[in-house]
DNA sequence: TAAGCGTGGTG
DNA sequence: TCACCAAGCTT
């Protein structure tokens, strides 16, 4: 029933996306799939865009994924965020190879063995490359089914999601869930008025859409300080590869001493003539905003852990955001330094 | 289980 | 300027 009315609308307004099939088309890659899910964990579809054309392009199957080094993945990541999503990329491509003869397993129990692939992730490859009747929840599907059914509860959301989710066209009824949390069912100002839905929303009945999904409080963002070192070389700047784990992890960086409350120069790679940039860098991350200050030297090729990258190369290195901005900053106000 | 994990768009 | 939040996963 509501499945129908959805599928119905979806037929008709379906978002045109380089990953996705027409409605009823053929069932697409499950490599294809695979890739714009990862890429959509937690991120927009306009953001995504141009890294999946990218990535697409450059690495046409799982075989080609599996085979790439991996500091070339990482640095094709830069700036998408979420960086341990990339390394798990990597290691799934690669199982996917060695442990399933280059083929996604089809059903969502096998998918979410591997890794980087949750419940939602498994469910949503298995309903729309395999036809698997899945149920697939995501934050729009959370929002979509707490609102139909004034659920409070994710327990209960997920129950009723896996309760109304069709045997027939599994992949179009997911996409189509997503479609209506995303342009009508929206977190703010729902757009009940062209909703397809409507009549079967009790949280529209009540008057009170946006009271659902119940949202718990967030807790307020610390605020760290830092420095970043930007030490150059005969056209050189040395660049550090972080730990594979943690923030940023497996990213080439500017070296960096630890965030927290007081940044010394005491943490520099080595021992040179540091000078301070006027102005910082400011950056928001999941759980933290940080200052950073920017403190440059200009050195002979001294022996220093890391790597001399190529200035003129620097947007090769595959920086992340932060770190890019900088580079940025470093790279306009050279000329204008101030004592420390 | 709750915390850690990026970034950019939007109102 | 700032709070909110987007096709979540891992530990």
């Amino acid at each position: 029933m509501i499945a129908d009315k959805l599928l119905h609308w979806y037929d008709r307004h379906a978002r045109v996306l380089p990953w996705r099939s027409p409605p009823g088309g053929a069932a697409p890659d499950p490599y294809a799939v695979w890739l714009s899910e990862v890429m959509l964990q937690q991120t927009t579809v306009a953001a995504v865009k141009p890294y999946y054309e990218r990535f697409l392009a450059r690495w046409p199957t799982v075989e080609a994924l599996a085979a790439t080094e991996d500091a070339e993945l990482m640095a094709a990541w830069a700036g998408l965020g979420y960086y341990s999503r990339a390394r798990n990329l990597l290691a799934c491509a690669r199982a996917v190879v060695t442990e399933h003869g280059g083929r996604f397993p089809a059903s969502a129990a096998a998918l979410k063995r591997l890794p980087g692939i949750g419940d939602y992730t498994a469910g949503a490859i298995a309903a729309i490359a395999f036809g698997e009747s899945a149920a697939v929840v995501d934050g729009n599907v959370e929002r979509v089914v707490a609102r139909l059914f004034a659920l409070e509860s994710k327990a209960a959301v997920r129950e009723q999601a896996a309760a109304i989710t069709p045997a027939a066209r599994p992949g179009d009824y997911a996409q189509a869930m997503m479609d209506l949390g995303a342009t009508i069912c929206t977190p703010k100002r729902p757009a009940c008025g062209i909703c397809p839905l409507r009549e079967d929303c009790r949280a529209f009945a009540r008057g009170t859409p946006e009271a659902f999904p119940v949202r718990a409080p967030r807790a307020e963002k610390p605020h760290r300080r830092g420095i970043v070192f930007w030490a150059e070389a005969e056209g050189d700047v040395l660049l550090v590869t972080r730990p594979a784990k943690g923030l940023l992890g497996g990213m080439r960086a500017l070296p960096t001493g630890s965030w927290g409350d007081a940044p010394s120069l005491g943490e520099a790679p080595f021992a040179a003539d540091w000078q301070m940039l006027k102005g910082n860098v400011r950056h928001v991350f999941t759980h933290f905003s940080l200052d950073l200050s920017v403190a440059v030297a200009s050195v002979g090729r001294v022996n220093a852990e890391g790597e001399w990258w190529p200035i003129a190369r620097l947007g090769e290195a595959g920086l992340p955001t932060v770190f890019d901005k900088a580079a940025r900053l470093a790279l306009e106000s050279r000329m204008s330094l101030i004592a420390c």
